[in-house]
DNA sequence: AAGAGAGACAACCGCCGGCGG
DNA sequence: GCCGCCGGCGGTTGTCTCTCT
């Protein structure tokens, strides 16, 4: 992906659309504007936004406001092409979660909704189509995107049902972990749950932090950590991991 | 070298849910 | 219950940049 570090003066200013916000400035942001910004959310922290257009200077909405400190203004956010591993966590969040960006970009460290939107419908919602660019992923990324790769490691825990050479006409692997919890089509498709009866509203719940003390047990108890045994010392373990419950994002993508 | 078309991505739009009056 | 405000989100757009011919 480019790294274009600013855009000051790239875009035209565009149509308003509010009444509340006519007189207010659109458009690519200035030098000066991000400055204020920062210094006004460095000084009070986030949140609030509707007061930084009157104690800011800023002549712009609450939401343009917002979107520029948390798009490109805040700290750590990484910039540049994504890596392989955040391809992977990206592939195996979206089948958990759907196009909850934000939920998605919230566990990939440094990167916001917008990138993962971005990506996602730049790099893997369009593949099938002709692209020029094909390089902005590196080719193990890219193979990986498109489900075809298997890694070594995985290989171990999971049967391949049906090992078709991988063709652009040709149906694409399916697999199933050797204890018969998890099948997925490996077309990068369709993940399908059976995973001791945990629902994807509730693993979603589960990350979101929703789940009260007793639903939380009962979750453990139902995806049975132990499983995390199996992927001792492998590769595609997130590497960010906050705790070991994290790695089992790591079953879908190893199959 | 120049024009056309595709790609990249920042920014806008419109909707939604939560909350307080 | 209704209304308005706010923060937040996903979808979409517009323009610059890059690549191809």
């Amino acid at each position: 992906m480019q790294n274009k570090s600013f855009s000051y003066g790239r875009m035209k200013q565009r149509g308003s659309s509010s009444s509340k916000d006519i007189g207010l400035k659109k458009g690519a942001w200035t030098a000066e504007e991000d400055m204020r910004l920062k210094n006004y959310i460095e000084k009070y922290g986030e949140g609030k936004w509707h007061l930084i257009p009157l104690k800011s200077g800023i002549n712009r909405c609450r939401k343009s406001c917002r979107l520029r400190w948390l798009n490109y203004l805040r700290p750590n956010i990484k910039r540049g092409d994504f890596g392989e591993d955040e391809v992977d966590l990206m592939l195996r969040l979206h089948k958990l979660l759907g196009n909850r960006w934000s939920l998605i970009a919230g566990r990939i460290p440094g990167r916001t909704a917008n990138d993962v939107k971005n990506f996602w419908n730049t790099y893997i919602q369009p593949r099938g189509k002709t692209r020029k660019n094909e390089s902005k992923i590196d080719e193990s990324s890219q193979q990986h995107a498109m489900g075809n790769i298997i890694k070594p490691q995985a290989q171990k825990n999971f049967n391949i049902v049906n090992p078709l050479p991988v063709a652009d006409d040709n149906p694409l692997p399916i697999a199933a972990h050797d204890d018969g919890h998890l099948i997925r089509s490996l077309d990068d498709g369709v993940l399908y749950h059976d995973f001791n009866g945990v629902s994807d509203d509730m693993i979603t719940e589960f990350f979101d932090g929703l789940l009260d003390d007793q639903a939380i047990n009962e979750f453990d108890d139902k995806v049975g950590w132990s499983l995390d045994s199996s992927l001792n010392g492998d590769a595609f373990d997130v590497a960010q991991q906050e705790d070991s419950r994290t790695s089992f994002f790591s079953l879908p993508q190893m199959m």
